[in-house]
DNA sequence: TGTACATCAGTGAACGCGCGTTCACTGATGTAC
DNA sequence: TGTACATCAGTGAACGCGCGTTCACTGATGTAC
C-alpha cells in the first residue's frame, strides 16, 4: 500500500512520541520494539523502514523529550515562567504521578549513564537547564543545587512505597528550595 | 561434593556481594544470573540451591547495599562523622567513578520504582538517611533537600559525557550544600 | 583405624520465551500514458 | 477520463541469541559401623 505524501513522516513521529512516553514510564531496555509497534497498531517489521536500529530511536526519543514543552508538568523553564512556579510544578504530585509525560532525568539517566557512549543530548539538556535556572536566580551559584535537588527528590519520591514518605520528600525539598531562592509565601 | 560446615553460607554471601556490586554498576535487569555465577566461577544451575528466584536475590542484595559501611565512598553517616565530611565524600570523584561500591539510590532507584511492589528496603533506607542528616543539621528542615541534592547531583554527574560539566555538577552542588549547612572553608 | 554409605553444593544440558533484526511479500495509492 | 504499472509503508514468518528456571546428575566429604 502506498500512502499519502507525509504519511511516513507522521508514522515516524508517532513512533518517536510513543517511545518517548514508554522509555520514561518503563525504561529503555524494558520497552521492546514489538510491544512499542503493537501499541501503535503496527507490526514490528515495519519499524526498520523508519529506523536502522533501536539505538537510533533512543537518540531520537531523547531529543524529543528534551525539546517538548508540556504545560502540565514542564521540564524546562519558559521565558516568562518564574523559577518559583517551575519548582512548584516540577516537585508536584502531578509530575510524580506521571513519569511518561515528565522530565527524563529521574527516569532514565541511570540507564543512559551506563550505555557505552551516551548521546550528547543529555549534556546539552543539562547545560540548558542549568543556564535557565541561573538566569532566574540571584548570584547563580546555586543552579546545580536546584537542578540536582529537583531531580533527586522526584526520583526518590517515586522509588519509595510509603505515600507519606514520598510526600515528605517532595514537600520538604520544595519548601527548602523556595526558601533558598527567596520565594515568600510557603503555600503548597 | 559435600563441603565443610559453613561453605554454603559463604557461597551465598559471595553471590549477594557480587550481585550488590553488579546491580549498582550495570543495573538489575542487565545483570543476568548466568553472568553473575560465571563471575564467581560457578555455574548458573547452582544459583537455585541458594535462592528461589532472581527476585529473592534482588531483595537480599538491596538489603546488603543498605547495611554495608564503606570507608571509601560512604553511603551513610557514621556516628562520629560530621555532615560536612559525609557530603564531601558523597559528592567526590571517587564516589562518582565507582557506582559498584557506592550509594544505591542514584543507580537503581528508577529501576526499583518501576517494579510492581518495591521492597520496603528502600523506604527504610531513605528514612534512615533523612534522620541521620536531620541529627547533624540545624533546624532539620533541610534534610530532604540535602539527600535529594546529593542523589540528584551524583546521578546527573554520571549521566553526562563532558567531564567539565560532570565536575561542575559535583562541585557546585557540594559548594552550595556546604554553604547551606554552614560549613566554613570551601576547600575541595 | 578402615570401610560403606548418605549427603547435597555444584554441574551442565535442556525448556519456553521474548528480544532485536532480517527479508520475501502485499496491496492501496500516485504517476504515466 | 480510463487503464497499466511502479512505488514502498507496512506485514508476519523466521533467524540467532541470552534470559530465568528446571532437573537428572556427580563426586568429595561427613557420618555410621
Amino acid at each position: 500500500m502506498r500512502y499519502s505524501e507525509d504519511h511516513k513522516a507522521q508514522t515516524r513521529q508517532r513512533i518517536v512520541e510513543e517511545a518517548a512516553r514508554r522509555f520514561r514510564r518503563d525504561g529503555v531496555s524494558a520497552t521492546s520494539v514489538p510491544t512499542l509497534m503493537k501499541a501503535l497498531n503496527l507490526t514490528h517489521g515495519g519499524f526498520y523502514a523508519h529506523f536502522t536500529s533501536k539505538d537510533e530511536l533512543v537518540d531520537e526519543a531523547l531529543r524529543h523529550c528534551a525539546t517538548e514543552l508540556d504545560a502540565v508538568t514542564p521540564t524546562r523553564l519558559g521565558g516568562d515562567q518564574p523559577l518559583e512556579t517551575f519548582i512548584r510544578r516540577y516537585l508536584s504530585k502531578t509530575h510524580r504521578a506521571d513519569p511518561a509525560k515528565g522530565c527524563v532525568f529521574p527516569t532514565i539517566s541511570a540507564e543512559l549513564g551506563r550505555r557505552g557512549q551516551a548521546s550528547p543530548v543529555t549534556d546539552e539538556t543539562v547545560s540548558q537547564r542549568l543556564d535557565q535556572i541561573s538566569d532566574h536566580i540571584d548570584g547563580d551559584r546555586d543552579a546545580a543545587l536546584v537542578l540536582s535537588a529537583m531531580v533527586g527528590a522526584l526520583l526518590l519520591s517515586r522509588s519509595v512505597v510509603d505515600p507519606q514518605l514520598s510526600d515528605r520528600l517532595l514537600d520538604e525539598t520544595r519548601a527548602s528550595l523556595l526558601r533558598l531562592i527567596g520565594a515568600e509565601r510557603p503555600e503548597t
